[in-house]
DNA sequence: GCTTGACCTGGAGTGCACTCCAGGGTCTAT
DNA sequence: ATAGACCCTGGAGTGCACTCCAGGTCAAGC
């Protein structure tokens, strides 16, 4: 049994997350952390199991195009308690729903271009 | 019955494709159009039908992440002739590679999101 | 004890796709 | 013949999300 992640490097957590370790520091920056980030005692951060999860549900939202600003309220909510359990579910809910239309929408160019394609694919064989 | 569309003028393409006209004057320097813009005794530009359905096409391939220089490359092979035909199936076919890889991660994020959703459910239901 | 490598900071730079602007022309209706 | 709407050009500006840089600190290995 391996002990729970505790006390990684930046560069740990970037190998780990596929987050670059310019993009940790500016999403700390950005006040996408929840807790003020640790530091070993010659400044360096250190993250734990947390943070690692954290950081892959910000990259979660990211790839669906959730804005630095608005990741940054719903960090701002958590950091309140659990008071703000209804906005953040609305917030991401809200979130959703933004997804699952441009999915939609992705869907739809994407039968356009299977048609193109389908069109290039008569041409090139010589009908 | 109503004619083929021609000659419409900027703003009436901007309108019929979505296309704001800024950037239908930016896609034209950009070298995304296959031929000339035509312009009428004013040097005002007309686009006719197939104007229409091109910037149409050209929307569906931004809406799914091709880069302006991609399209803009795609267009150079239009403009060579029939001759270009197998390098722009597959120059789509590699596109839609693309895009079907990253409908595969937005599914598999919203699902990721989903799931935290189900969390603030259960905790805003107060179990 | 000195090099090497990882890390730090504040701030500047980058790439992309637009979007806006100044200054000017033209067409139509009043 | 004048106003107002629409269009033109070249070039500058914007917003976003990084990404890079200079100059410096610190710990470990040789």
């Amino acid at each position: 049994m391996s002990d729970t992640i505790t006390d990684l490097s930046i560069s740990a957590l970037a190998d780990l997350s596929g987050v670059s370790i310019d993009t940790l520091r500016y999403y700390e920056r950005a006040n996408l952390f929840v807790r003020p980030v640790r530091r070993d005692e010659a400044g360096r951060r250190r993250y734990g199991e947390r943070d690692v999860i954290w950081v892959q549900f910000v990259t979660r939202l990211r790839a669906t195009g959730m804005g630095i600003t608005t990741i940054a309220e719903y960090t701002r909510l958590a950091r309140l308690g659990e008071a703000t359990n209804p906005e953040r579910l609305a917030l991401l809910e809200e979130h959703r729903e933004h997804v699952v239309e441009k999915l939609r929408e992705t869907q739809a160019s994407l039968d356009a271009i299977s048609y193109k394609i389908a069109e290039y694919e008569r041409k090139v064989a010589d009908l």
